[in-house]
DNA sequence: AAGGCCGACAACTGCGGGGTTGTAGAGTTG
DNA sequence: CAACTCTACAACCCCGCAGTTGTCGGCCTT
């Protein structure tokens, strides 16, 4: 738990690297299809509704970073999640935004009744 | 925790911005720094080696996003974090960094024995 | 062997956004 | 009031990167 402090600048670019992975939305998309289990390239795109060069790009850099681990069966590619502190992460988020959200509509509501 | 699946377009995007928070090392270094209490504009430049005009510019994409609050008092204004969520993401990915870390370097050392 | 699926690679385009420079405004001090 | 400090705003440059288009290689079928 010994996070240095001030934060150097190489472990910074390591960290922010991680944020990025899932800061864009078709990528997280991705993640969060793959918490169903493995998945191929193609079915991705189709049910995501994205191309399969997108997909396949997306794959290629969850991989490189070590996110996501590939499974060849004959012609098709499988993914899967292989780190799984990602999901921690998403779980995290989604939490804090649930609750950001319940904040927001309770306002809302009150702010309705003046 | 009920996150529907699918994930849709709209909320893809707002957790996507939500990472895309902590995914600039600059910002991420802001963040950090603030864990230990509020700061100033000019003092977090002076910190963490950037432009007044730079952290400035954090600091106010930070609070558009809800992360972190104002306090103005005489001529300076003291930034502190206001979404402790964003604490506990970045704990978690520290501590998932860690890991991997370890794994990496004991990945290393076994490799050395041979 | 021919044709059809599946995934990856390369090159290009467009845009979002980080960093800088310059400046304006609010507050303090003499 | 004048000079100084602290912060915010605006305009600009530029680079990274998401998404597309085109294509190639591998594998399976008939």
């Amino acid at each position: 738990m010994a996070m240095p402090s001030p934060l150097p600048d190489d472990l910074a670019d390591l960290i922010a690297a991680q944020f990025r992975l899932l800061g864009e939305p078709m990528r997280l998309k991705v993640v969060d299809r793959l918490r169903q289990g493995e998945s191929s390239v193609g079915v991705l795109a189709d049910e995501l509704g994205a191309s399969q060069q997108n997909i396949s790009k997306h794959l290629q850099t969850l991989h490189a970073a070590g996110t996501v681990k590939r499974r060849k069966e004959g012609n098709t590619v499988f993914y899967s999640i292989s780190d799984p502190a990602m999901i921690e992460m998403c779980d995290q988020v989604c939490l804090s935004m649930e609750r950001r959200l319940d904040r927001m509509t309770s306002m809302l509501e009150s702010l309705q009744q003046s």
